[in-house]
Formats: C-alpha cells, structure tokens, sequence
DNA sequence: GGCCGGGGCATTTTT
DNA sequence: TGCCCCGGCC
C-alpha cells in the first residue's frame, strides 16, 4: 500500500492522506490532480472505508470513468464498483428516482435534453402568443437555467423584485409566466431538464430532512473534482451533505474556471476557506505536463488577471521550444499554415496525429481547417458535432421508447405523433395541446379520452388518433414483459419506422438505417451486459436513464486511431496534446466579442486561452488571421491582445511582423483571399473530397475489423475493443448469431460481448 | 404532408 | 457562408 503513496510528491502526499476535514486542493494546470483524487480514494479504500461511503463528483462521465478504472488497478475492481462515483447529474438523478415518490414524481421520470426544452419554451411562447423576437427561445432557456442554477423556483422568481425589474428593463416582463408555465409543463409531462436533476435533489434535501439524514450518513467522505466550475446549487448539495462531518475535499483551479456563462460560480471555490474556516488548503503547483516555456508563458498571461489564488505553477521538465506565432493573411491560409506545419512537424520528429490538436474558439472555425487537413490527406477527428443520440432518426426512435415509459412525455408525444405520418396533422395536435394546457393535463390522457375533453374534431382523425394510442399502449404494456433489446427492435418495425428510412436510398438515407441499427445494436450491448452483472430484468426506461445523460465525448471515437483532434478550447479541458495550435487568435474572436462588455468576461476568456496554453507538452503554436470570412462577410482582424499578455521572451514572432506592431490591424490584403490557394486539386483530391462528404454519418467511424465469424478468433488472442480497451479473450461460445466472447479486460474486467454488435480489433493472434 | 426558397441569424455548453 | 425556420405551393 506505501508504494503507491511514494509515487506522489509532497504536496500530493499531504492532501492524500488528511481526511479528517474539510480540505481544498488547488491544483495547477498538469500537476497531477487527478491523481491525487484517485489515491485518495484508493488509500481510504485501503484503510478500510466502504466504498459505500465514498461520494466522489465529477463534471464528465469519462472523467469518472477513468478514475474508476485507475481505482481498480490499485484496489479490488469489485470494491471500485460500488463506489458512488460519478457526474452531478448522474448521481442526482440516480438518488431522485430512488427518492421520487418524495416529491410526487415516478421513479421512470425522463430527462430532456436541451432540444426538448427549448422546444417545449418555444411552444409555451407560441401559445401565449408572444413575438419570439423578443422573447428569443434560446435566450429564455438560458436565463431559466441560470436562475434555477441558482436555487430560483417560479414562485420565488416572482416575488425577485431584481429579476423582475430586470425583465422590464429589457421588455420582457412576461418571462416569469413563461417560467412558471414551463416549470408547471414538465411536471405534467413527468419529465426533468438538467438542471431540474440538481435543483430537485437541493429542494428534497431542504425539504425532507430526514432523507437528506440518510445521505448524509451514507457520505461519509465526499470529494468534488473540477470545484471551479461548479454552479450555486451544487455548491449548496455538496454543504448539505458535508455540513455534520465536513469531511468534504474539493479540488479546483481557479484558473481554470471557464462556464461562468453556464452559471458556474467562481466564488464558490474563491470561497470555500469562508465557507469552512478550519479547512486545510493544498496546492499542488509543480507542472509535470508541459515544458518550462509553456509553464512559465501561462504564468505569464494569467498574471493579467485580478481575482485569483496565488500560486505559482513550475515545471522542472526541459525549457522546450519557444511558443510560435503564425499569422496569415486570411483564413483559409491560416488552414493551410496549421495543416502544412503539422505535416512537418509530424515528417521531422516522427510525431503521430495523435499528437496533435487544433483548438479553435468557436466550432464554426472547424470546417476551414477540415478542409485543408482533407486536402493534404491528414486524418482527423472533430469533437462537437452532432453527437449520435442527437441524430434526427435516433431521436425518433428514442421518443417512442420515451413515451412507452413515460406516457405523458409531451416533447416524444408531439415528436412521433405524425412519425411515420400517419395523416395527425398541426391543426389536430393544436387541438390536443389547446385541451391539454386548459386542463393541465398531459397530451397522452387528451388522447386517450377524446370525449371527455370535447376534441372538435371528424371520426376520421378520431379513428386515427385512436389507432396511434392503441399502438403505444400496446408497448406500454409489452414494456412490462419484454426487455430492453426485444422491445426496442419492435418499436422499430411496428411503427413503420424502419421501412420509412429504407425507402430512402440515398447515401444519407442509408447511414440513417444504420445509425438505426446501431441503436438497436446498443441496446442489445446494454441488455447482454446487464444479464452479465446479474441484473435480467433490463427495462426500456433502464437504457433511457443511462444514455440520457452521455453526452458526445462520452461516445467512444477510437481514440487509438492516428488522427490529429480538433475541439473547441472548452472541451479540451482535462486533455492534454504533445504539440497543440491555438488557432484564430484575433480580436473579437478570441477574446469573443460578445465578452468584451466586462472585466469580468476578458479575465474568463484569458483563463480560457490560460486552458488552452496548458494542454500543451511541447509545442504551443499560436494563429491568427488578418482577415476572415464572418457571416458571410469578409472581415479585417487584429491579433489578440492576449498574445502581447504573454511574456514577449517566450514567443517566438513571425520575421515579418515586429512585436509593437501586433495591435494593428493591416489593411489591403482581403484581395489575398484566393490569391494564396495551395495548388489546383487534382482529380484524385476531388475524389477524395467528394467520397468523404458521402461517407455516412459515422464518417469518423473508426476502421476495426468487425469479426464475424468466430472462425477468425481464438482463445488467447488479444483485443482492442472500442469502449473497453485492451483485453485477452478467455472463452468463446455459441455460434453465428450467438457467438460471444468472454473478454477480460485491462481497465473494465470481464466482458461478454456478441460479436454480431462488438466492435473490437485484434490486435494480436496468439 | 412534403418540398422548395427566401429571410434572418450567427459564442463557448462537462450534464 | 451555411443553417434553420417559416410560409407558400403543390
């Protein structure tokens, strides 16, 4: 057990082993924090603690998972297993539905993604028929999920004299009745929005102290990763919990805060020691990541800062190159600089695409430089997309398994209603909501009891709202008997669903029939691995619960494969890349300049390019354009005042540009646009590029061998699987069909997988 | 009910 | 520029 505790450094160590209170890690950008987080765990393990009473927090579920997995390596995987582990949201959610009988929910309540909420605000503006010009869908979404982020319910809204004055102010006095109307909808449909999944554990805790008892007993240790970016609520449930033993240890870097426009709240880790006086402060400040340029050119640029905790952040890695600077005359040539320096880079010191990211600003940056990877046959993979359970057919799909769990999920009911069209058309639907809202009832119970709610409408549409009711109870009550996978191919097939997208032939409609597939291959995957962990009943709703909350990076994109990373700077938060360009670096860009309002704003956008500094090993290449095509205009830019907040010895200036001169525009050269072009694409280039824009949407879909035939493996062979990693294939059985592989493996123990739906490589006969 | 075209509009988004 | 939404038309 020491062993492991010699591989810290003596700060490290120390936060590691105080446990008896209330402790704050500050933890500099690359200074081993979430290795201080996972021994920690794993020493209370060691001495003893259940891993029952362990509440570890997290802001992604990759981050969980991968603390998990590291965990078990160290203690026994099954121990690992049972630790409460996991995203806000997900452990929140997890507690409500055990607890949802508290609070007049069912425990198979669903989860809206932001789409379902912002349609749902949509239809409530359009109801109450005000102009959505001036009650913006998405700018009231935002403002409800600040005020519920900060512990604001409708009825308190109303009474917020600020809040109300404030929506005057910009003559949007009725924002509160869209509030409550939306606040009062979801409960009606049985259905909570992310934010919901916090504020209701705050308000059960509040309000049933004799649960939030239970909790507090059960959590006897609670460690909090990523504390800057926590927002009100959360802070608050992490004090309710902590408040009888404090034995609470949150980990942070101020300097690393960056969603305060998501209602993150700075202050909470600025003030933790006020919130716990007797509280032990750890600062783990050595970098092991990044070169001592890249450290100490971070420094430099955060010191322009006010509000901050001091610390000063080394590394004792080699100097290192100093931090490049590009600057290009438009846009498209900065695509080029940055693909044909990566080439370089990559042919003179035998670098992998791996090692690379571009980090932009805002996504929109990403196609030009997409296209001039493309060009030069780089492969690459884009975060930030469409994320596959945001796909129009597979939200189709999940709608019905939604509304057969939940039958009074408004947002499925109006999704399927009419898919595949079954002649209900938006004056029938109007007609259903109309009654719906003036009885306060959900959609589903309209429809199942036309006459008592007066539907003016003809026995043809009645006959038809009856077949599509007849349908869905019929799985509603199939969903009691069958399982998850049995279910879901069902849905797929008796709604028409899948003839629907067949029809299609297109490469589009094809990848939509695959994506499909997938799906149903996914709840397949879900229901064979919970019959291996011992749980047969595998419901619907189970499998809703669980994707409701995977986001995009949680969808594995074969992170083996050789392919340079592009993302935005707020999603590489927590990675780290060898050589990593940060590209667009112009005024009104980045700093953005819907920031540039406040102090407040440009200190966050400085923390965000501090971020985007620190993923860096190596190298840190810095790009700006002179000028660029914005909403369809071109644009001159400046370069970004926070290259000159870096020190100047650590940059290295293009030989054409002196320093004093960076804040000037320089005019004259938007003729530059085509004039620079790599050469003519060749008709190899042009097949090239027109075959990647047909691939099917899984376009970055990896190249693993699917094995079919168990003919092709054999026990003792070793694999690579997408999800699970590295692993030795112990047993092999059954045939076709049903031919499975048991597989231990490295990180996630041992797997069952049906090879009909695995998708692994091998990686080494044996 | 589906398709086309014009007009309006463009941050970041761990869940 | 490109996406999304809506209205008009078949």
């Amino acid at each position: 057990m020491e062993d492991f505790l010699q591989q810290l450094n003596e700060n490290q160590r120390n936060a590691v082993l105080y446990n008896e209170g209330p402790s704050l890690v500050i933890a500099g950008a690359g200074s081993g924090k979430t290795r201080v987080l996972t021994y920690k765990i794993a020493y209370l393990l060691k001495n003893g603690i259940s891993p029952y009473n362990i509440l570890a927090l997290t802001f992604t579920n990759k981050a969980a998972r991968e603390m998990k997995s590291r965990i078990a390596a160290i203690v026994d995987e099954n121990i690992a297993r049972r630790l409460w582990m996991g995203t806000f949201h997900s452990i929140f959610s997890r507690i409500l539905r055990r607890e949802a009988e508290n609070f007049a929910y069912q425990s198979d309540f669903t989860i809206y993604d932001a789409q379902d909420s912002r349609n749902l605000i949509k239809a409530i503006i359009k109801e109450k028929e005000l102009d959505d010009k001036i009650y913006k869908p998405s700018v009231i979404q935002s403002r409800i999920s600040l005020v519920k982020n900060a512990l604001i319910t409708p009825e308190k809204y109303e009474k917020d004299r600020e809040l109300i004055g404030d929506d005057h102010f910009h003559r949007k006095g009725r924002t509160h009745e869209i509030y409550s109307a939306y606040w009062n909808r979801c409960r009606a449909s049985g259905v909570m929005d992310f934010d919901d999944l916090l504020l209701y554990t705050c308000l059960l805790f509040e309000e049933k102290p004799e649960i939030l008892e239970r909790y507090r007993n059960q959590f006897r240790f609670i460690l909090v990763d990523e504390y800057q970016d926590t927002n009100s609520v959360q802070h608050e449930i992490v004090c309710q919990l902590a408040a009888e033993h404090h034995r609470v240890c949150v980990v942070g870097d101020d300097a690393q805060s960056i969603y305060s426009f998501r209602g993150a709240n700075i202050g909470n880790i600025l003030n933790f020691r006020k919130t716990y006086p007797e509280s032990k402060l750890f600062k783990l400040e050595q970098n092991y990541r990044s070169t001592q340029t890249i450290v100490d050119a971070a420094n430099s640029l955060i010191k322009k800062n006010k509000e901050q905790i001091p610390k000063t952040v080394f590394s004792k890695n080699d100097v290192g190159e100093k931090i490049r600077i590009l600057s290009a005359y438009s846009d498209y040539e900065e695509g080029y600089n940055v693909a044909s320096r990566i080439a370089e880079m990559r042919m003179l010191h035998q670098y992998d695409y791996n090692d690379f990211a571009i980090l932009y600003r805002t996504n929109a940056q990403s196609r030009i430089f997409e296209e001039a990877l493309r060009k030069i046959n780089i492969p690459y993979r884009i975060y930030g997309g469409l994320s596959f359970y945001q796909r129009k057919e597979v939200k189709d799909v999940i709608a019905y398994m939604r509304l057969i769990t939940n039958l009074n999920d408004e947002e499925a009911f109006k999704r399927i209603i009419n898919y595949p069209a079954r002649g209900i058309g938006d004056t029938t639907l109007s007609k259903i909501i109309g009654a719906a809202t003036f009885q306060g009832v959900s959609l589903w119970k309209v429809l199942s009891n036309p006459l008592d709610y007066n539907l003016n409408i003809n026995t043809g549409t009645a006959k038809k709202l009856e077949a599509f009711q007849l349908l869905i109870s019929r799985f509603a009550e199939a969903n009691v008997l069958q399982n998850a996978y049995e279910l879901g191919s069902e849905i797929v097939r008796k709604t028409g669903l899948i003839n629907e997208l067949y029809a299609d032939r297109t490469p589009e409609g094809l990848s939509r029939v695959q994506n499909v597939e997938e799906l149903v291959g996914s709840l397949y995957e879900f229901v064979t691995n919970r019959l291996e962990e011992g749980r047969p009943d595998v419901k619907l709703g189970d499998f809703l619960a669980e994707i409701s909350l995977l986001t995009d990076q949680d969808i594995d994109k074969d992170e083996h494969a050789s392919r340079v990373t592009m993302m935005t700077v707020h999603s590489a938060k927590g990675l780290e890349f060898k050589n990593v360009f940060v590209v667009g670096l112009e005024e009104n860009l980045f700093p953005s300049e819907l920031s540039k309002n406040s102090a407040k704003e440009i200190e966050e956008e400085r923390r965000l390019f501090y971020v985007a500094i620190t993923r860096a090993e190596k190298n840190v290449i810095l790009t700006y354009a002179k000028s660029r095509f914005r909403n369809g205009q071109p644009q001159m830019c400046s370069p970004s005042r926070f290259i000159k907040d870096i020190d100047r010895d650590y940059l290295c200036l293009p030989g054409n540009l002196a320093f004093d001169r960076l804040d000037k525009p320089v005019f004259g050269s938007t003729h530059n646009h085509t004039s620079f072009h790599s050469p003519q694409k060749t008709v190899q280039e042009s097949l090239n590029t027109n075959s990647q824009k047909l691939l099917p949407i899984k376009e970055k879909q990896p190249t693993v061998e699917q094995v079919q035939s168990i003919g092709s493996l054999s026990v003792g062979n070793t694999i690579r699987h997408e999800r699970f990693g590295l692993g030795k294939i112990v047993e092999l059985t059954g045939e076709n069909e049903n031919a499975k592989a048991s597989v231990v493996f490295e990180s996630f123990g041992r797997k069952q997988l049906l090879l009909k739906f695995a998708k692994f490589e091998v990686i080494k006969y044996d």
